[in-house]
Parts: structure tokens; sequence; C-alpha cells
DNA sequence: CGGAATCCTTCCCGATACTG
DNA sequence: CAGTATCGGGAAGGATTCCG
């Protein structure tokens, strides 16, 4: 059993409530850490314009695993993003496709990663100045 | 040396090129898993309202241990998204505080959080029944 | 083709102890 | 008070092999 399913995205130690309006952190918590799965965010990216099979998105996304990819797309149809459909012809064929929910979530990825983008250069100034302070000790 | 600093969150392997038109995928990557990170999000969400000190921040997030507080004030300090101001009196004082970047990324953060409270409910019910499907076999 | 199972390495992170 | 240093368990994830 290497394949654990449930993975621990979802599945979190649970914090005991930073606060006490935010009763539900731990479920929040465990939607953003999908989002903060590098694997994750490329599949659905990918997926944006249509329906794409296994080894199509593992071509897309050349540097994934296939592990990697079968877990991550697991996840992601667990939670409700994506949709799995099985053509029983010979060879076998998969499709995976955004569900509404899945398409929904892209908004307020999409508006993070521009925001990323936008101060991406800021972020790597910083780093490269906090490094250098750094090294010099 | 068990401090490793530049956490792994900064630092990807490096998916080569998932397509041609994104060549900073990296960059954003390490922004994204920034938010994914737990901790870090609390942190942010914590200094909301104005400068805390070290343990201020403890308690406020009781279940994070002192070494991940350091190691994401670090991690946060270092992007440029916190302030690290040290008062040299006896006992020491340090204050760590938002800065106008931290401050812009609380909005895209509290974006997706909204997103996901209000879709909470369906994630949840979409695993219990990929759960149950899955149990059956 | 689309996986599942196994092995094996890496490194995350919590617990603990010590310091200025 | 605000850290640093060190150790160790366990999980994440790549490579490989086998299957329907």
């Amino acid at each position: 059993m290497g394949t654990s399913l449930k993975p621990a995205h979802t599945d979190l130690p649970a914090p005991p409530r930073p606060h006490p309006d935010h009763a539900d952190c731990r479920g929040v918590a465990s939607v953003l850490s999908r989002v903060g799965d590098k694997w994750s965010v490329f599949v659905i990216m990918n997926l944006s314009d249509g329906p794409k099979r296994f080894n199509e998105l593992k071509r897309m996304i050349s540097s994934i695993s296939q592990r990697m990819l079968t877990l991550t797309l697991r996840g992601l149809e667990r939670d409700g993003l994506v949709t799995r459909t099985i053509f029983p012809t010979i060879p076998p064929r998969v499709d995976y496709e955004l569900t509404d929910l899945g398409r929904g979530l892209q908004q307020p990825v999409k508006a993070l990663g521009q925001w990323a983008m936008d101060h991406l250069m800021q972020i790597e100034a910083a780093r490269r100045q906090f490094d250098r302070r750094n090294d010099g000790d």
C-alpha cells in the first residue's frame, strides 16, 4: 500500500482555534494547500481548454512523474474539481475534465497568480537582498 | 546545520517549460506555495491588525512550534512580506509587521479563502462521496 | 494506454535542550 | 524573551516494474 489516498492536503493536524470566529480554518486550509500544490495548479491550468487524456496531460507537464500525476488527479477528483471518464475501448481511454467547481476555483487562483506575476521581481529582489545580507555574516 | 534557510518553498525543482509562454511559472509557483503553507497564511492573517511580538504570535497560533514560527517568519521576511524590528532592550523585544507587499498579498489570499469558505460544504460532500465509493470496493 | 505496487531517498517538522 | 542546535520519525515523491 504505497498509495495512501486522502493526501496530506486534505486531512490537516488541526490547529486548535487560531481565533474563535474561524472555527473552520482547517477546512479552508485544506483548500489553500491544494492551491499551494504545484502539480494541482498545473493540472487545473492545463485543463482550462477542455478535457484531456492522461498521457496528454503527462506530455504537457513533462516534468511530472506518472505517479504524481495519478495522485494529483485522484486528489482533484476526490475534491469534486475534476471528473474522470473511462471509455472502455481498446486500448483504454480516460478523459479528465474540470467540473463547474473546478472552473470556479480557477478565478481566485488566477487572481493570485496575477498578483504573483506582478510582484515577482519585487519578491525576488527581496530574496536576493536577504540572502546577500545573510551570506555576509 | 539543521536550519536550511531558503525553505523548499522558494527554490523549486524547476519543471522545464510546462508551456512556452510561461517561462516564469517556477517563480509564480514559489509564491503560490507560500500561500499553500498553512503557517505562513496564519501568520499573515494574525499580523493584519498591526505589529506583533514573537511570543504574542506564538500564543495566537498556539499549535505552532517555536521552530516553525521562526522558520515561517524568516521565510516571510526573506520574501519581503514581513519586517523584523529588534529593540535592544533587556529583555530583548522583536516586532514583526507586514510590509506593503505583505498587505497586498492579503487581498488575493482572502479572495481565495472566501471561495474556500463558500464551497467548503460542496467539497467536503464530494470527498465523503468519493471515500464512500472507494471504501465499498 | 492508464494505471497499481514496491522500493528507496530526501527533507519536513516536532520535540528537546541550550544560549544571550 | 527570542531565538539556535541537534536528533529522529515519518511523510513526500522519483524511479522502476508489472498488469488489464
